[in-house]
RNA sequence: GCCGGCGUAGCUCAAUUGGCAGAGCAUCCGCCUUGUAAGCGGGGGGUUGAGGGUUCGAGUCCCUCCGCCGGCACCA
């Protein structure tokens, strides 16, 4: 009979006399190829090596390099922990165990917790059976087989999944010696594939991630083709570990947390110079670009809640108390506060859109397991505005907060941003065809940014569609800051209108938007983003001018005195300490420029200049440095000679 | 909220099977007047997260609570 024809990546093809399995076509090409293919490519689809190819297809031989080779490595990794596990713990039960995006993880169900010296022996135990190389078999079963061998073995999870399995799809079975799990694969070919591996943590997940069902154990791995790449990733943990913002807030004296306000930070001198900078900044921003600043209370009574639709939706979340009889909430959003300011007095068309601004300072119960440093707090501040506009504004005003949003975190140095579409989940307010006029008029404007747009879909919020902007920081996290969404039910929940161009009334639109998100989050981000090394025109202080010996004091003063009159944030050192001691103190509190001044800088009237982690200096005359170092101090958006500061008040 | 781990001086960490709570750094005082990432000497500093229990005796063992860390769930 005759065999597939199997074209290459190159377009090469080769005849088959037979239906050829990976391994023999790697092995017609070359036998070193043959030893390093770890899995097959049929048509994009990843295949184990040792299934027959029956029909043409398109064929690529997949080695350690490839991108698929990594999520198949750690698969493969994970079916040895289950086996090392099972085979240390008897009785443990194996549920499900992928690969994830930075390594792989199995949850068990087992009495007894997992201990950091276990997961010690569960990597021997994993070192053995990849030493023993043993072969993974794929075997095809019926759904009766595999429910008999996974029942006589007491696995109650895998019939559950088994069970979960739809009618008509193939069941597989991936075996290892005599240890096996019902498994889609691929998988590689042998355990000895594997390279190099390392356990990291055990967790607690509940099963299927539900909480009403039983918390199962997850132990969590990594695994790499090579030792080398397993190390670099491990250096990357420890890297991550070195900018986090809860130590960086420390050692640089920005903010701290304490027992008695969990979830809510304790701004220091320094990290409040930081906000308060990046509040300015964004100030200026938004005034420049058409909005009206706000402030609206903290505590409003419950029935302004309940007219919102917050009572309902979001009351566990919220703070409340009572007094005088009154119920209270701490607001946990700022928007029925906004539209009590847009509904004072009769709006025209003419007004809108009218954008509202507030650095509004909200509080929500975020569960204790939630809390995470400055990432998720219970007290945070919201760059939140609501733009009250008309309908076919939407895209106008969608197009220009991105093209805002962009600039905004380009300016705080983060260059990646992906947005995600939200579109209309299944439960939700409004009828269809204003849905339609809602997505259709936000996909409009955000293809007019040129930007990367996904869809998140069935992710909007019950009220309209949303963006979601995501950026990337220096080590690849994605954090989500910004959103804007379209909201056409609080309007009419909290009867706000505006007069048109037609003497009738009509019913605004509201656009819910954020650039930083939550002030708090954004500053952690910053951190993280900089390893603590903000540039010049955030550190909270600029400059230290610091005395070689009390012979300089007075000039120090002097320069010290000019710098601030130039408004850098500048400190003083004239402490009896050498300046060796001086330089490693700042230079440990992050600051980025030291003036070394001794008695030659105070006779010559110069400055010598030190940049944060630099040995070379510079050697300027005191006017030079002072202008230089102001200019390089200027927030981007003065330094472009934008708007300097707000219009006039009305 | 759930599972697990942890909680000792401002920070980083010690303290034998339950047996006198300690070190370095920081702080304070003194000396040194210094040239680019730690000069020298001395002093002070603790209800071992909180509360309860076992014990002749608890940082150590047990219980409850709080907080933190890692996940899970949550993130309207």
């Amino acid at each position: 009979m005759r065999g597939p024809t199997i074209t290459f990546p190159d377009g090469t093809r080769r005849d088959f006399d037979h239906p050829p399995t990976g391994a023999e076509i790697a092995a017609a090409i070359s036998r070193e190829l043959a030893e390093r293919a770890l899995a097959v490519m049929v048509d994009g689809e990843l295949r184990d090596l040792s299934e027959p190819i029956t029909t043409d297809a398109t064929v690529r031989i997949v080695t350690p390099e490839d991108p698929e080779a990594l999520p198949l490595i750690r698969h493969d990794a994970a079916h040895v922990m289950a086996e090392a596990v099972q085979k240390l713990y008897p009785g443990t039960q194996v549920t499900i165990g992928p690969a994830i995006e930075n390594g792989f993880y199995y949850d068990f169900a087992r009495d007894e917790p997992f201990t950091p010296e276990d997961l010690a022996k569960i990597e021997q135990a994993m070192a053995e059976i990849v030493r023993a190389d043993k072969p993974f078999v794929r075997e095809e079963v019926s759904r009766e087989e595999a429910r008999r061998r996974f029942a006589a073995l007491g696995e109650t999870y895998k019939l559950e999944i088994l069970d979960s399995i739809p009618e008509g799809e193939r069941i597989t079975i991936y075996r290892q010696g005599d240890w096996f799990d019902l498994c889609r694969g691929p998988h590689g070919p042998s355990t000895g594939r594997i390279g190099a591996f390392k356990l990291l943590k055990v967790a607690g997940a509940y099963w299927r991630g539900d909480p009403k069902r039983p918390m199962l154990q997850r132990i969590y791995g990594t695994a790499f083709p090579t030792k080398e790449e397993l190390d670099r990733y491990l250096h990357q943990l420890a890297e991550a570990e070195r900018r986090d913002h809860r130590r960086l807030g420390r050692e640089m004296d920005l903010f701290h947390f304490q027992e008695e306000a969990a979830g809510s930070a304790f701004w220091h001198p320094r990290g409040w110079t930081l906000w308060r900078e990046i509040e300015s900044y964004m100030r200026r921003r938004l005034a420049a670009a058409g909005y009206v600043e706000v402030k609206t209370p903290q505590l409003i009574d419950r029935s302004l809640w309940e007219r919102s639709g917050h009572w309902e939706k979001f009351r566990e979340h919220m703070f409340t108390l009572e007094f005088e009889d009154r119920a209270l909430a701490i607001k946990p959003m700022n928007c029925p506060g906004h539209v009590q300011i847009f509904n004072t007095r009769l709006r025209s068309y003419r007004e809108l859109p009218l954008r509202i601004a507030e650095f509004g300072s909200c509080h929500r119960k975020e569960p204790s397991g939630a809390l995470h440093g400055l990432m998720r707090v219970r007290a945070f501040t919201q760059d939140d505005a609501h733009i009250f506009c008309t309908p076919d504004q939407i895209t106008a005003e969608t197009a220009a907060f991105c093209a805002l949003l962009m600039s905004v975190y380009r300016d705080f140095g983060f260059e990646q941003v992906r947005i995600r579409f939200a579109d209309r989940p299944a439960v939700r307010a409004g009828d269809d065809a204003v849905w339609d006029q809602a997505e259709s008029a936000l996909w409009q404007a955000v293809r007019e940014t040129g930007l990367e747009v996904t869809l998140n879909p069935g992710e909007g919020a019950f009220y309209g569609p949303k963006l979601e902007f995501v950026l990337q920081d220096a080590i690849g996290r994605d954090w989500q800051c910004g959103t804007l969404q379209v909201d056409f039910v609080l309007p009419e929940r909290l009867d706000a209108s505006y007069i048109g161009a037609d003497g009738g009334k009509h019913r605004p639109v509201m656009l819910h938007r954020a650039i930083l998100g939550s002030l708090e989050r954004f500053i952690g981000i910053l951190i993280e983003q900089y390893a603590g090394r903000l540039p010049l025109w955030l550190a909270p202080v600029q400059v230290v001018v610091a005395t070689v010996t009390n012979d300089a004091d007075s000039y120090a003063r002097e320069v010290a005195d000019l710098l601030a009159r130039q408004g850098l944030r500048v400190e003083l050192d004239i402490s009896a300490d050498k300046i060796s001691y001086k330089v490693r103190q700042h230079s440990l509190a992050k600051v980025p420029v030291i003036a070394v001044v001794g008695r030659r800088e105070a006779e010559e009237r110069r400055l010598v200049l030190r940049r944060l982690g630099e040995q070379a200096q510079e050697q300027l005359d005191l006017e030079t440095a002072a202008a230089r170092l102001a200019g390089e101090a200027t927030p981007p958006d003065l330094a472009r000679g934008g708007a300097t500061r707000p219009p006039a008040a009305q």
